[in-house]
RNA sequence: GGUAACGUGGCGGAAUGGUUACGCAGAGGAUUGCAAAUCCUUGUAUCCCGGUUCGAUUCCGGGCGUUACCUCCA
């Protein structure tokens, strides 16, 4: 499609067109999960919204000409904590949460990125970019500790508009008397006996929180890359840092064109945090809803917005989706999809503007041939809904009913022998009891079916 | 205090310098033993105050309000 994508742009802080570097090698870095609990749904909005920009990218550039790059942390003092209090080695922590994780992908119907680097799989490309930014006098040590000096920096605080005066005003930052100045952030830090460690030239230890992406979006995407997604809070100082580390490792070259923040989820309109105790998991839906419901339930806002997560949301999705089964139709060859159709999406991610225009396809589909029922699903599929056949749909349902088809069927029956004998008294308590149990009765025509609420 | 996002009908949520989103819920109708499902029809909105304009919900300024980040966090 010629039209062109928009994307809001934190650095330039407004939407503006994309221009990628080369067209045929397009690099999205997003910062995946730090594995040290079971990812939530706030973790969950990042991987739908930029799985769909991935899909958007490799729609309008070609499949092969667009990489993505989502890193695992699996080396971080939150896992270190976590591993002590859950009393689990940290390798099986951070090996189960990992796997747990992937599970949420894929029941989010997530596709597999290009590149999944673990942080503790790349130590010495940070142990390189250490040296290098000692070299150049961007970092020193002290007392086996390496930090990065900010002040050397000058466009330091250009992502999150902040500047270094009044950041020092708040005075919360981390004051450490092996630091020159409070602002400066650890590269490298050295490791107790019974913590993970890797060799340096400052001692066993091991790596500060923003150097994995740095290192890693250099390997596969090089010193300049495309777009950088995440969530707003790692605006500052993750992205910052990371801007920091890289652009003076690699001579002051541009770092990321885009970046691009997802807004926050809130439960039930109060911020979602474990001292709220309202951090839902991801896997707490995998038994109620298909991931499916959840998806759809997370784009149903522009990605910058916030958006409440609440019953009333899920419903919905979850209704929204029974609707549109009833048009599935497997797509046979290549199907197209309009391109005013799919405009919306081009134009920085708008999800509820192609939700809509799906609405429209479903009603041209309802009463149209089984071409416009192929066209709507695909317009479904593009965005990873109704990516599974009707049948494992009504499957996922089935699971959670608690009455037997031979008992439906049975019920079925005693209900027509009252509606013959005029007894609609018992008719109707048949059919609302059924209805209790998420069966719904139909009688068309002569005669009656069922199918599940 | 600093930085940013946002304020649209009963709810969710787009777009837009003048007319229309879309979904859910509601109302009326067709159908039905009654329903359900389906189909048809339909009402309701742009935080406040200025400015620009023939005309602003949209642009500009001010105010009020909500939220986030500035500390680990998607």
């Amino acid at each position: 499609m010629n039209k062109d994508i928009y994307l809001s742009n934190t650095l330039a802080g407004k939407k503006e067109i994309f221009k990628p570097i080369n067209e045929k090698k397009i690099g999205m870095y997003v910062c995946g999960p730090t594995v040290y609990d079971d990812p939530h749904i706030g973790n969950a909005r990042p991987l739908v919204i930029f799985d769909i920009l991935f899909k958007v990218l490799k729609c309008k550039y070609g499949k092969s000409s667009v990489t993505y790059v989502r890193n695992i942390t699996d080396i971080d003092d939150k896992i270190i904590e976590s591993s002590k209090q859950k009393k689990i080695p940290i390798n099986k922590l951070s090996e189960n949460i990992t796997k747990s994780f992937n599970q949420d992908c894929e029941y989010l119907k997530c596709e597999k990125p290009s590149f999944e680097p673990k942080a503790t799989e790349n130590i010495s490309l940070m142990i390189d970019m250490i040296n290098i930014l000692l070299k150049n006098g961007n970092a020193y040590e002290n007392s086996s500790n390496v930090y990065f000096d900010v002040s050397t920096f000058k466009d330091y605080g250009k992502l999150s508009n902040k500047n270094i005066d009044e950041l020092l005003a708040g005075a919360r930052v981390e004051v450490s008397k092996n630091k020159k100045n409070p602002e400066d952030f650890v590269l490298w830090k050295p490791s107790n006996d019974d913590e993970p460690g890797w060799d340096s030239p400052w001692g066993r230890g091991r790596p500060g929180w923003h150097l994995e992406c740095s290192a890693m979006s250099k390997k596969f995407l090089g010193d300049t890359f495309d777009i950088h997604g995440g969530g707003r809070d790692l605006i500052f100082p993750h992205h910052e840092n990371e801007i920091a580390q890289s652009r003076c490792a690699n001579g002051n070259k541009s770092f990321s064109n885009y970046w691009v923040h997802n807004g926050f989820i809130t439960i039930s309109n109060e911020k979602m945090a474990k001292s709220q105790g309202n951090v839902f998991k991801i896997k707490d839906f995998h038994s109620k809803y298909n991931g499916q419901v959840l998806r759809l339930a997370l784009i149903s806002t522009h990605y910058k917005q916030p958006l409440d997560w609440n019953d009333n949301l899920l419903i919905q999705s979850q209704k929204t989706l029974d609707k549109w089964y009833e048009c599935y139709k497997a797509p046979k060859g290549k199907v197209l999809i309009d391109e005013k159709d799919l405009s919306p999406l081009y134009d920085d991610l708008n999800t509820p503007g192609y939700i809509s225009n799906i609405h429209k396809l479903y009603d041209k589909a309802a009463k149209g041939s089984d071409k416009d029922k192929e066209i709507f699903t695909t317009a479904c599929n593009f965005i990873g809904l109704l990516t599974e056949p009707k049948s494992s749909w009504l499957e996922f349902k089935k699971r959670n009913l608690n009455i037997s088809e031979k008992e439906i069927l049975q019920k079925i029956k005693e209900r027509n022998i009252a509606r013959d004998n005029k007894n609609y008294e018992l008719a109707d308590k048949i059919r609302n009891e059924l209805l209790d149990k998420g069966v719904l009765i139909e009688d068309k025509d002569d005669k009656t079916t069922w199918k599940l609420k």
